[in-house]
DNA sequence: GTATTATTAGTAACAGTTACTATTACTAAT
DNA sequence: ATTAGTAATAGTAACTGTTACTAATAATAC
């Protein structure tokens, strides 16, 4: 039995790229810049190893909608804008122990990140009825 | 001058199915049961035609971290919940007036809406202070 | 009706992501 | 140290969802 994940050097590169940048870079980017020090990595490579960090919560999927997924290797809780010019994704960290409004959360993230923030997407994710008692029916 | 857009019975069919079903159907779906009533009608039709509509206000797109993309006919103020285990996408129609705290609201929906809720993703969008200047220079 | 032109069907191209395969290089046990 | 076993890799092909292209069609104005 020999299980063990091994820690390449392609892996580190990865994750240390993208701990280092504050951009949210797509595969590609992060494949660019990785290609500098470590010519013939793979495209597949970058993103099966995002993938794998991203299951082991080192790294997170940062999705917005564009054609292009982008990944953060910053894990702790914060909330992102996008530019609706330019496309770029700037982080936004606030106490969320606060009640939220809407048009005072607004006007607040205005002074606070300098954006002329147009609006938010709110969105739920969870199990539907159907789902929590089918995985309930497979454990019995 | 003929400049007006046509309202073509493919338009038609279009949105009149999407405004029928609650299903946030992705284009592939409606061009799907479209083409029972009309057989050869394109796929690149529906996407035209939906993103047309999505311009004209008519539908919007709703795009979750998932490969397709989905649109829905209803237009009104609403929030989507998916599930993380058949990925469909249901709403939540909320009073938006109030404060929203995030523990209680992720308890409420669950009473509301019978998910078992994971979570919640918001995401803000906007103008960075670049594009923003950059938008008033072309102006002048 | 006729002319004009937006819209269409059909298909090809495209972009981002994933899958495949032979090879490489860790790891652990001998 | 050698070997065996197997993750992980590079390189490439395949796949999927979406967009672009083109000649033909059909909605509208006159």
């Amino acid at each position: 039995m020999n299980r063990k994940p091994r820690f390449t050097k392609q892996r580190k590169l990865i994750l240390d790229e993208l701990k280092k940048v504050k951009t949210h870079p797509t595969a590609q980017e992060l494949y660019d810049s990785i290609r500098k020090v470590l010519p013939n990595i793979s495209l597949g490579t970058v993103y099966r190893n995002l993938e794998l960090l991203c299951q082991q919560g080192m790294a997170k999927r940062v999705e917005f909608p564009e054609a292009q997924r982008r990944y953060d290797g910053d894990v702790s809780r914060h909330y992102h804008i996008q530019c609706v010019g330019c496309g770029k994704v700037d982080d936004i960290y606030v106490n969320e122990t606060r009640a939220i409004r809407e048009d005072e959360l607004i006007r607040f993230l205005g002074i606070k990140t300098n954006y002329d923030v147009h609006g938010q997407k709110i969105d739920f994710f969870g199990l539907c009825p159907e789902c929590k008692s089918r995985k309930n029916q497979e454990k019995l």
